[in-house]
DNA sequence: ATTTGTGCAAAAGCTTTGCAAGGAA
DNA sequence: TTCCTTGCAAAGCTTTTGCACAAAT
């Protein structure tokens, strides 16, 4: 394998990633590190995702609506996405142990992990509706 | 809203979904489609797809692969999806009845459904292996 | 000096859409 | 006739990639 080298712009990718809640898209990622960085490329901050997600600094997470984001939260946690808005947030709950083996019964296939997307309106989208 | 007119290409469509266990991909209908209709276009089946998703008649399952894929089976249940070959399978159990309640505590949103989403190796690329 | 990372632009997938022609009601 | 659906092609979006140059070791 190949040796890593130092690069600010990762490092940057990786600084901002930390502080959100939000888990961004590769563009959310892109439109704020050039405030910085305003000559870095999609395609930099596209394969700096990859790689940090393959190092399991981060986590790729699929919503469903045909965009990846990303989330610096490593930890296995299930996700919420709104109907309206399609924002994503973290669901306060610990992954339930034991699903998997209980999936495993007569099913043809070696489990080992799993995730779950749950689905709803957000306070803020339900806020605006009842004004 | 727009009165519904039959369209042969549709039905075979649904027809074709029916008989199907492995959740294919718009691409994948298209190619078996155009075996009885060979001039269909991939326009026409994403319009159809969509559509007999609109009205429940199908399902549109995404499995963080970046493909869609239907499902004519509507009745809630969760999927697997085998890290070798991507292929998608039923899992044989009920969804979790009152996990939306579980994951509402503390959470601000209302949550009104969830899908999971099993990981591993499936019999086939298991089976390639061990030779 | 060597090897990895970047910026740019092009290309690649998947999906949607505009439009004129065809088909159902 | 009227309105829906189709085929075709173009366009849209997200993501990946080839390449020459820049930066790190």
């Amino acid at each position: 394998m190949k040796a890593l080298k130092y690069s600010r712009q990762r490092e940057s990718i990786k600084e901002f990633l930390a502080d959100r809640r939000d888990h961004p898209t590769a563009d959310t990622v892109y439109m704020n590190i050039r405030k910085l960085y305003p000559n870095i490329s999609l395609g930099t901050v596209y394969r700096n995702l990859s790689l940090l997600a393959s190092l399991g600094e981060i986590r790729k997470v699929s919503c469903g609506d045909g965009v990846e984001r990303f989330d610096p939260n490593i930890v296995p946690h299930y996700h919420f996405v709104c109907r309206e808005c399609g924002c994503v947030q973290d669901i306060p709950m610990e992954p339930l142990d034991g699903l998997e083996t209980m999936a495993s019964k007569g099913f043809a296939g070696a489990i080992d992990g799993h995730t779950a997307l749950f689905y709803g309106v957000c306070n803020a989208c339900r806020n605006k509706e009842d004004q």
